[in-house]
DNA sequence: CATCTAATAT
DNA sequence: TATATTAGAT
């Protein structure tokens, strides 16, 4: 019963997300999570490596890369090699390290998939990173849930907090939960709009619907600096991504109708004032892909024709 | 029975 | 602190 969906939004929600080329040289990932969660994951701040974690050092840098890598164990052939037994199941995973691009990724899915699909399950399957598992999601989306309630409950300032003037919301959360354009969809039930949201499209469409809503100034708004030439990504060598993923990932066939929802959003009018005016390119990477033939692990390449499962 | 949300524990 | 985990509710 109620079952409702809306084709438009994740019709096209590709986005720019999809690293347009370059994937991630291999990296940390190379270690099974078998030997990490062996050896414990070697991403503590403790010593890093090359030391000055941040601060100095390439002003140039584009954070770090994200750290979803995991696999399910279970190598099949190959060596076999070390462990003969291996539970292979109930294996504890390190504490995933929700990164600033993993936190983009989760952003802009709920974001595009409007809080009536926000739900871990859809989440994680629209995220598409590997390892990720919807109690991962699930936990995560408290946290996201709590800081927007945050937000909007308390315009700024308030509490405790106190955060230097301009825009108010924490520091940290906000390096952290930055979310550039918050497209969020206005849940309003509209009694008979053709197209309620159309999922912003990559490109400044100019749809404006007929829409008389007095919506707060929207300030802040920014847009993608990042000048990436979008659109390639066809079948590559071994990748075989498609922006259309998401049309099949969530459409599951279902006859979307128009979101009925409860909808209970503030109506806060404050005025949210977003991170400064600073160039922040969102990059975001994924690594891991099967190579070929050995691997055998069902890594990026998400649902490459349909079943999944 | 499966999934989501909340609170809690580590 | 940030996550994982558990418990409860639907």
């Amino acid at each position: 019963m109620t079952e409702e969906e809306e084709p438009s939004w994740f019709a096209r929600f590709d986005e720019d997300l999809p690293a347009p080329d370059e994937l991630m040289p291999l990296s940390q990932s190379l270690i099974t999570r078998d030997l990490a969660a062996a050896f414990d994951i070697p991403t503590h701040g403790g010593g890093l490596p090359g030391g000055a974690p941040d601060g100095a050092g390439g002003a140039g840098g584009q954070e770090m890369n994200g750290g979803a890598s995991s696999a399910a164990g279970s190598s099949g052939g190959g060596g076999g090699g070390g462990n003969g037994e291996e539970p292979a199941r109930t294996l504890k995973r390190p504490r995933l390290v929700w990164t600033p691009q993993l936190h983009k990724r989760f952003v802009d899915a709920v974001a595009h998939l409007g809080i009536k699909n926000a739900v871990p399950k859809t989440i994680m399957q629209l995220m598409s990173v590997d390892g990720l598992t919807r109690e991962n999601v699930a936990s995560h989306l408290q946290k996201y849930r709590l800081y927007l309630k945050r937000m909007q409950g308390l315009g700024s300032g308030g509490g405790g907090g106190s955060h230097s003037s301009g825009s108010g919301t924490d520091a940290a959360t906000e390096h952290l939960f930055a979310t550039g354009p918050s497209p969020f969809l206005p849940q309003g039930r509209g009694p008979a709009v053709a197209d309620p949201y159309t999922a912003y499209a990559p490109m400044p469409a100019h749809q404006a619907a007929h829409h008389h809503h007095h919506h707060p100034p929207q300030i802040g708004h920014f847009h993608h600096p990042a000048a990436r030439p979008l659109g390639h990504y066809g079948a590559g060598p071994g990748g075989g991504f498609d922006h259309g993923f998401l049309s099949r990932a969530v459409a599951s066939g279902a006859p979307v109708g128009p979101p009925a929802m409860h909808h209970r959003m503030v109506g806060g009018g404050a005025a949210m004032g977003m991170m400064a005016p600073s160039s922040f390119a969102d990059e975001l990477e994924l690594g891991s892909r099967g190579g070929g033939g050995g691997g055998g692990r069902r890594e990026l390449t998400l649902f490459p024709t349909s079943g999944d499962h």
